[in-house]
RNA sequence: GCACCCCUAGCUCAAUUGGAUAGAGCACCUGACUACGGAUCAGGAGGUUACAGGUUCGACUCCUGUGGGGUGUGCCA
């Protein structure tokens, strides 16, 4: 068997084939290749269970004719994987050492693995909306989880071999931008002027300029003729608008240069607002949207919920909302970026807006005969507090994600002065950086994205369990045994051998099932597979590094474990680049 | 009202998409080479998976109902 980046697609491979050449099988038959519980195996074919049933067979003896079968059409060498046969009609595949040690010898760098993983998404052309901030405002907590979630999934699908269009749709265009007008320019409010945090100020008078428009009538016509100004390219209101986007995107690359996060596309609202006059004439020329109340709208007569609950996509004064702009976007995206796949990342509560905009974007590409990308909701829930609400700061404000990654860098730094005060006060920064930073986002990635989580500092940063630091701390320790022997990471180890001690082997065996949790990751876009496993790993090494020394005479366990060291440091750090997250020398 | 999401150990969360004896961390208890970095490791205890039925070889997972929490539901995004 050749050595392969993933090897439960190869094992149903073999299996997929020796069945189909075997007597009671047929083509209804699906090998259904699992990761097993490590007591029983490495893997598990959980295919023959069903396929007896529905033959009215015995699965037992069914699954036993199986396996010899494998066995002899010579497909599963015995010093690749053991199989045998478990339960009701299980059969287990436990990896041999010698494989392992093929499978460690053959990837030996991120370029290796990348090109290996690269295969399953081969350019794909994937379009991933997320972060989206609205202008004029700064970003909170609300925004933390659509950007790392976004940014992950965007990274893991490049990983893969997608070729991947981050874009940032921030919400730079809508009627607030009246209001705002109104209030800058009656506070007299230079814009061009050196501020301290310009985008505070103009979330100020954001709130002024609604006030106002609440308080007096005049006002909000007042806002309205702004506007209007605006819209109508007004030279000073269009002045005063770039001057209000120049803030805002000037204020969010802070936060995403901390983030480490990056777009190739950062067209807002703003750059749809003249091609949403296509989408009016072709929804209605289709006879997808209609009038209703004075507002274009779509309604789906089969559907429970939307043959009454309208998707509204013009307002009865004829300007568009956001569904206009999406509706725009889609299709340009599709269009200009030809894109085959997009994917959304915002919170669950919006799961009834997107399930509508997709269905009217399938039956307007449809009557179009427009290719209709693949189209992905990807919500998640809200972060809480300890009183089990939406977290906010004590004045019932929401909390601003600049000011939360402030603290965690504070509160990382006091654990830094506490485990470590013999390092520079450079180091210490960069380190108490990295950690509060990594602590906040891993936290955030590690929960399954659809359910809300409880957000706590004393779990974020105690650093034990399934944490970032902890993590970080398995890359050190490694990173410290290569210094301390006086070797480079990338130090060639001919005389490796397959790993030996139970330790070795449990490492082993976890740096082979790296495929499998990208595999899982990526199949309903939910990161934290991918965290649960690093932590498995990192864990996996924590016990082998207490348990079998590296650093001994003997050439021969000195190399296979600092080939284990090696592997495992590739593995962990290519796992935290997806997760955005930068590995340290020192902690 | 209707629709959707959620309920797992004292707490915070997993569970390979219907698979084997439901797993981790925190907290609690017992241990570890005067340390290749103890921000670590080994072990113990802790469960009627909200509740009641159903489907089948097998259910935390699927279907029905009940209770509790959350979200959405015509001109915000």
């Amino acid at each position: 068997m050749t050595v392969r980046f993933d090897i439960a697609q190869d094992l149903e491979r073999i299996l997929q084939v020796t069945a189909a050449e075997l007597k009671p099988f047929d083509e209804t038959f699906s090998a259904e290749i699992r990761q097993a519980d490590p007591r029983f195996g490495d893997y598990q074919a959980n295919g023959v269970l069903p396929f007896a049933r529905s033959r009215n067979l015995n699965p037992r003896s069914l699954a036993e004719t199986l396996t010899k079968a494998l066995i002899e059409s010579g497909r599963l060498e015995p010093e690749v994987a053991q199989v045998s046969v478990a339960g009701p009609g299980f059969l287990n595949f436990k990896l041999q050492p010698s494989f392992l040690f093929r499978w460690l010898e053959t990837f030996q760098n991120r370029e290796q693995l990348r090109e290996a993983a690269s295969r399953h998404y081969e350019g794909r052309k994937v379009v991933v909306d997320y972060s989206s901030p609205n202008a004029a405002k700064q970003m909170h907590v609300g925004h933390i989880r659509s950007t790392v979630i976004g940014e992950t999934i965007k990274r893991m699908l490049s990983f893969y071999g997608a070729r991947v269009i981050g874009d940032n749709h921030i919400g730079d265009w809508g009627t607030g931008f009246g209001k705002l007008i109104l209030a800058i320019k009656a506070a007299g409010y230079d814009l061009e002027a050196e501020r301290e945090n310009p985008l505070a100020d103009l979330e100020a008078l954001y709130k002024k300029g609604n006030q106002m428009a609440e308080e007096s009538p005049e006002a909000l016509e007042q806002a309205r003729q702004e506007l209007v100004k605006l819209q109508n390219d007004d030279a000073e209101n269009r002045s005063c608008w770039e001057a209000i986007n120049r803030i805002s995107r000037s204020g969010f690359q802070k936060i995403y240069r901390r983030l480490g996060v990056t777009f190739d596309h950062e067209l807002g609202e703003s750059f749809y607002r003249n091609r949403v006059e296509r989408v009016y004439r072709e929804l209605e020329e289709t006879g997808v949207g209609r009038e209703s109340e004075g507002a274009w709208v779509v309604f789906f007569p089969h559907h429970a919920r939307f043959k009454e609950q309208p998707f509204i996509y013009r307002k009865s004064d004829g300007a568009s909302n956001y569904a206009s702009t999406d509706l725009a976007t889609a299709l340009y995206r599709s269009e200009a970026f030809e894109a085959e796949e997009i994917i959304y990342v915002t919170d669950a509560r919006q799961r009834d807006y997107f399930e509508q905009l997709f269905l009217t974007l399938a039956a307007w590409f449809e009557k179009k005969s427009y290719k209709l990308p693949r189209l992905h909701h990807v919500w998640f829930g809200t972060i809480l507090g300890n009183d089990r609400k939406p977290m906010k700061s004590r004045s019932g404000a929401p909390i601003l994600l600049n000011d939360l990654l402030d603290e965690a860098v504070e509160r990382a730094m006091r654990i830094v002065e506490e485990k470590n005060p013999h390092l520079t006060p450079g180091e210490k920064q960069d380190i108490a950086e990295t950690v509060g930073v990594g602590a906040v986002r891993y936290a955030d990635l590690m929960q399954n994205r659809t359910g809300d989580y409880v957000f706590s500092w004393n779990k974020l940063l105690s650093l034990e369990g399934n944490t970032a630091p902890y993590l970080l701390y398995a890359v050190a320790r490694i990173k410290s045994i290569f210094r301390k022997m006086g070797v480079p990471e990338d130090t060639p180890l001919p005389h490796a051998t397959p790993p030996e001690t139970e330790a070795e082997i449990g490492l082993a065996r976890k740096l082979t099932a790296f495929s499998y949790a990208l595999d899982q990751a990526l199949s309903d876009l939910k990161p934290h597979h991918l965290c649960t496993y690093l932590y498995e790993l990192a864990g996996a090494f924590s016990t082998f590094y207490n348990a079998d020394k590296v650093n001994v005479d003997e050439p021969g366990p000195r190399q296979r474990r600092l080939m284990l060291c090696q592997r495992t440091s590739l593995v962990l750090q290519t796992g935290l680049h997806l997760l955005g997250i930068r590995p340290l020398e020192k902690m």
